[in-house]
DNA sequence: CCATCTGCTTGACACTGTGTCAATTGACAC
DNA sequence: GTGTCAATTGACACAGTGTCAAGCAGATGG
C-alpha cells in the first residue's frame, strides 16, 4: 500500500491484473490472487487491507503499465474541437478492452460496497473532463450542435463511452472492436457536431 | 409458483416489489422480504425455490401490475418510422423508473447468478425487437440514416436506451425523468434519422 | 552465538447471505 | 380422531471476506 511497492507486492499487483484480465468476467477471489501470487491468502492482507484496497492499487498499478496518461496526449495537442473529439473517442474507446476485466470486478463490487463505488465513480469523474474538454473545444469553434447545452453533451458523451456500452455492444451484441470504435465515432459525431 | 397465485404468494410478490421499488438499490435479502409479507424467511422457500425463481416471478407480477404490453400499443400504431421511433423511446424511457429497481436487483444477481442472467437477457431480447420494429418502420418509410446497417441502428437505439444508461444519466448525473426522456428523443433522432 | 525483527506460514474462527432439512404446531376437513 | 396442509423454529452446510494467534525461517546486529 505504500507508494513504492515492495516485490511482494508487485507480484500480487501483476497476479491480479492477470486474472482480471484473463478471466474474462470470472469472479476472482482473494485466494485465487494469493495462489497466483505464490503466497497464503492470509498474506495479501499484511499488504492490503480488504479487497477494495488491492482493486484500487491495482487500478493505479494498471495505469502505470499502460500508460495511460500518454494516450491522452493526441487528443490535448488536436487543434479543432472537431479532432479533439474524435482523438478522445479513439483512445478512451481503445483503452476500454484494457481495463475491461478490472472494471468489471470493480463494478460487481460497487454493488455492494460503498469504497469501491467512491474509487470508481472517482476514476469515472476523470473520464468526464476528458469529455467536457473535447465538447468545450467543440463549443470554442462554434461546433457544438445545437439542443444540448455544454453540461448535457458532456453528460451525453460520458454515457455513450461508458464501459457498460461496451460491454453491451461487443460482448453481448459481438460488436468487433473496430466495429465499435466507428459506430462511437460517427455517433459522437452525429451527437455532438453541428 | 403456480401460474395462479396464492394468497401468500401475492403477498410475496408484492412485498419484494415494495422493497425493490422503495430501496432505490439497497441490497434486498430473502429475510426482509420474508419479514415484509409476514412470514418466515423458510416459508418463503415453500413457494420459491431460490432468490432467482423469486426475481423472475416478481418481474411477471410486475408486468400485470403496470401493464406493459399496454404501454407499447402507441408505438405500434404509429403510422410513420419517424412517429413509431418517438412512441417506442417515451414508452421505454417511461417504463424504466417504474422496473429499475426491479432491474437493479437482476443485474446485480446476474453478475453471479447464470440463470438471473439469462432471464435478464431474455427480458432485454423482448425490448431490443421492439427497438428492430421502429428502426425497420423507418427503414421502410426510407428515412433510416446511412452509415449504420439496420441492425447496427438496432443495437445503437437499444444501448442508448439501456437501463445502466438511465442510471447515469438520471442518478449519476442527476437529470431529471424529463430531461432524460428528451435528450432520448433527440438523441435517437440525431443517431439514426436521416 | 544469541536475540530480535521481518515476512511469511498454518490453522482456527466470526460474519453474512443463500439454501436445505427435520421436527413441530395449529387449523380445517372428513 | 386422523390426515393433511401451511407455516413455524432451529440447526446446519457452504462460499467468501476479513481477523487473530502462534510459529517458523532467514537476515541483521550486539
Amino acid at each position: 500500500m505504500s507508494s513504492t511497492l515492495s516485490e511482494t507486492e508487485t507480484r500480487i499487483l501483476d497476479a491480479t491484473l492477470v486474472l482480471l484480465e484473463n478471466g474474462d468476467g470470472e469472479a476472482v477471489r482473494m485466494s485465487d490472487i494469493a495462489k497466483a501470487a505464490g503466497i497464503s491468502r492470509q498474506a495479501v492482507y499484511l499488504h492490503f487491507p480488504s479487497r477494495t484496497a488491492l482493486l484500487i492499487a491495482a487500478t493505479h498499478h494498471l495505469d502505470r503499465r499502460k500508460g495511460s496518461e500518454a494516450r491522452l496526449a493526441p487528443s490535448r495537442a488536436a487543434k479543432s474541437g472537431r479532432e479533439r473529439l474524435a482523438a478522445y473517442v479513439e483512445a478512451w474507446a481503445t483503452y476500454i478492452p484494457e481495463i475491461y476485466g478490472m472494471a468489471k470486478a470493480f463494478l460487481a463490487r460497487a454493488e455492494k460496497d460503498t469504497a469501491a463505488a467512491e474509487a470508481w465513480d472517482e476514476r469515472m469523474e476523470d473520464m468526464r473532463e476528458g469529455c467536457e474538454a473535447a465538447v468545450r473545444a467543440l463549443a470554442r469553434d462554434g461546433d457544438l450542435a445545437d439542443g444540448f447545452s455544454e453540461a448535457e453533451a458532456t453528460d451525453l458523451l460520458w454515457t455513450l463511452l461508458s464501459v457498460r456500452n461496451w460491454e453491451l455492444l461487443t460482448k453481448t451484441r459481438s460488436w468487433s472492436q473496430e466495429r465499435y470504435l466507428a459506430a462511437m465515432q460517427e455517433s459522437a459525431r452525429r451527437l455532438l457536431v453541428r
